[in-house]
DNA sequence: CAAAATTGGTATTTATAAATATCAAGTTTT
DNA sequence: AAAACTTGATATTTATAAATACCAATTTTG
């Protein structure tokens, strides 16, 4: 009988991770100092990654060779995803969050330090589980509505 | 007593307009085969551009120089801006409105055949007029609501 | 403890997006 | 009716984003 490993659990190490996609070592240590991915770091600060996390690169390649949208166009896209309607904090938290009130990074990069998500563990966020790619964020803002 | 030129009136021809902003010609038909850009059609189809369109293409070119936003990543921002909010219009259409479905292209550029759009002229739509900038984009984004 | 792998950093290469140049044909203007 | 400008289209150039290669130092593994 086999064990399956959990698809969030963080298995690979980063050789193995590039392997899998077939980019070199540093494009996913890149991608990572742009705030796309947010993988695993064990104590040593060796990062680690899940089969989500291979997903969600294969995500993001895809958005940079085939849509051809730029690194800093995804960033972009990726700070526009309203968080705050996710996690429903408090205007107070709102109006001193950089998630709220910029549009250069993704919440998990830039979320205020004195905000309900100083403490979390963004990885563990379903803001970035859920919504690391492009499309599904516009399938999120198809669901709010104007307030009259 | 001297006549202030509207805001919104075309009255550049393109050569005044590339001059204006410091690019060629060229850039700016580039620019609309893009959708970026909605520009004044004479009967003739040469183009008129007002002061607004100016504007709005110095943010383009902030985008694409500063920001480092590709061209496709601006169309795919672009599309993912809630113009349905804008217009409210009826479910019926949503479902058979490319800017609802998809998100490749504004919506002036994906509009669907049969909806309330079909007839309307964007370059005169609020859509259009007031959302032409990312930022603007997000700020329209943070006043919609979830629904509980 | 030795071999293998990861770390963060810089320097270089490559691929291609964005812009320019050039063209003949058509339009506008005076 | 001639001069100036626009049209769309293709071919070329340029600028640079994205990826690769290489490095010495550190950490992990068996």
């Amino acid at each position: 009988m086999h064990y399956e490993v959990p698809f969030e659990e963080p298995i690979y190490p980063i050789r193995t991770a590039a392997k899998l996609l077939n980019i070199s070592v540093h494009t996913l240590r890149m991608y990572e100092k742009e705030n796309l991915i947010l993988p695993f770091k064990k104590s040593s600060s060796h990062r680690l990654y899940s089969k989500s996390d291979i997903e969600r690169i294969e995500c993001i390649r895809n958005a940079i060779n085939e849509s051809k949208i730029s690194i800093n166009g995804i960033k972009f896209i990726l700070s526009m995803m309203p968080c705050w309607e996710v996690i429903n904090c408090s205007q107070k938290d709102r109006n001193r969050c950089n998630a709220f009130l910029k549009h250069e990074d993704a919440c998990w990069a830039s979320k205020g330090g004195d905000t309900v998500c100083a403490t979390k563990e963004c990885r563990n966020c379903t803001v970035y589980t859920n919504y690391g790619d492009c499309g599904s964020i516009k399938e999120f803002i198809k669901k709010l509505k104007s307030i009259k």
